[in-house]
DNA sequence: GATTCGTGGGA
DNA sequence: TTCCCAAGAAT
């Protein structure tokens, strides 16, 4: 058997049964493929089926609001995804009558669409023979074919683009592709995989080089950033102050506590000397009434040290115009990422 | 084209 | 504890 006769018979006996398999509805695809985006399938399937849920078309996700599209995205993290769907989704209502382009160019202008899922949206809605190479792809023909490129360059990315695709079926492009990242998934696994029930072991060159733990090549990630956050959580009768983050930066469009980032570690003695403690609290006479233990949440290329401190303001006590008064108990209908849930639920709660 | 965008699970 | 990394894309 040549290379895709094996593949697709590995595939068509250890496939997993996955919602959006089978589909050709480009909306329900596009949607799966971005909730999969550096994300497992475990943890993007609940949310596929809550989106379909509740945006059962393109037209139900374009007349959304983006915080209520935000709220469902809670928890997923990337967050520019959410806002990229939503953005598109609008698109594809008011330029394409709600109708999906079909090829892979016009897909690759859509925002949040880039290689990966154009190739997957074309093929698995319209059969066209363009190759996905995801993660699982990388590291399958990193090994398969002994390839020493690193694939997190621009050079790798073509490299490996122009290899599967001129690997894939034109008979079962859609097959062909999802066989391809199943197999990356489930047999040619990063760690320890099982080569000894390979169906590719005999032609594997990184097998027989004995040197798969080394495959794929990547190059070195970037430092992690230590940033230091103090969130007021500031109470006013039955309300409390929230703020909407608008910058470039981590958790765009979110909502949070009122925040004072400095550029160290300070203790609340020093908080208070702050600039912008005495900016928001110059003009009237505010009850600290606890301080958290520091908590470090831990992204992908930052450790945020963050400290929850308790406030007790006036009523006629003013506060800047981007603060947003909510009653307290509404605090859950507002999209905020983990570190904030975590404490707006499990600190909050005990009161 | 190197960096930056979250979160959670497993070694 | 720390590190890796997972159906990538935008800048």
């Amino acid at each position: 058997m040549d290379f895709t006769a094996t593949l697709l018979a590995w595939y068509d006996e250890n496939k997993r049964s996955l919602p959006w398999r089978n589909s050709r509805n480009p909306y329900e695809i596009w949607l799966s493929e971005v909730i999969l985006q550096q994300t497992r399938v475990e943890q993007g399937l609940p949310y596929y089926e809550r989106f379909l849920k509740n945006f059962p078309t393109v037209f139900d996700l374009a007349k959304a609001d983006e915080d209520t599209v935000l709220k469902l995205w809670q928890g997923l993290g990337y967050y520019s995804r959410a806002r990229n769907l939503h953005h598109t989704a609008k698109i594809v209502v008011q330029d394409f009558g709600g109708i999906f382009p079909n090829t892979y160019e016009d897909l690759l202008k859509l925002k949040g669409i880039g290689s990966y899922t154009a190739a997957a949206i074309s093929s698995f809605a319209y059969h066209h023979p363009n190759a996905v190479v995801d993660g699982n792809v990388f590291r399958f023909l990193s090994r398969y074919f002994g390839i020493y490129t690193p694939i997190n360059t621009g050079i790798g990315k073509k490299e490996f683009e122009s290899i599967a695709n001129t690997l894939i079926s034109h008979k079962f492009p859609a097959d062909f592709n999802q066989a391809i990242m199943e197999f990356g998934s489930i047999q040619c696994k990063p760690n320890r995989p099982d080569c000894g029930a390979c169906v590719f072991v005999a032609e594997c060159i990184a097998y027989r080089d004995n040197v798969i733990h080394l495959l794929p090549v990547k190059g070195k990630k970037s430092a992690i950033k230590d940033r230091y956050f103090y969130y007021l959580y500031i109470e006013k009768g039955k309300e409390m102050a929230l703020h909407k983050r608008t910058d470039n930066d981590i958790w765009k469009s979110l909502y949070e506590l009122p925040l004072i980032e400095l550029d160290s570690a300070v203790s609340m003695e020093d908080l208070q000397e702050s600039d912008e403690w005495k900016r928001l609290f110059h003009r009237t006479k505010i009850v600290v009434q606890s301080c958290s233990e520091k908590i470090i949440h831990k992204l992908s290329h930052q450790a945020i040290h963050a400290v929850f401190i308790h406030l007790v303001v006036k009523k006629s006590d003013v506060f800047p115009s981007d603060f947003i008064w909510i009653k307290k108990e509404y605090h859950h209908t507002f999209a905020v990422p983990r570190l904030i849930e975590n404490f707006l639920i499990h600190r909050l709660a005990k009161r």
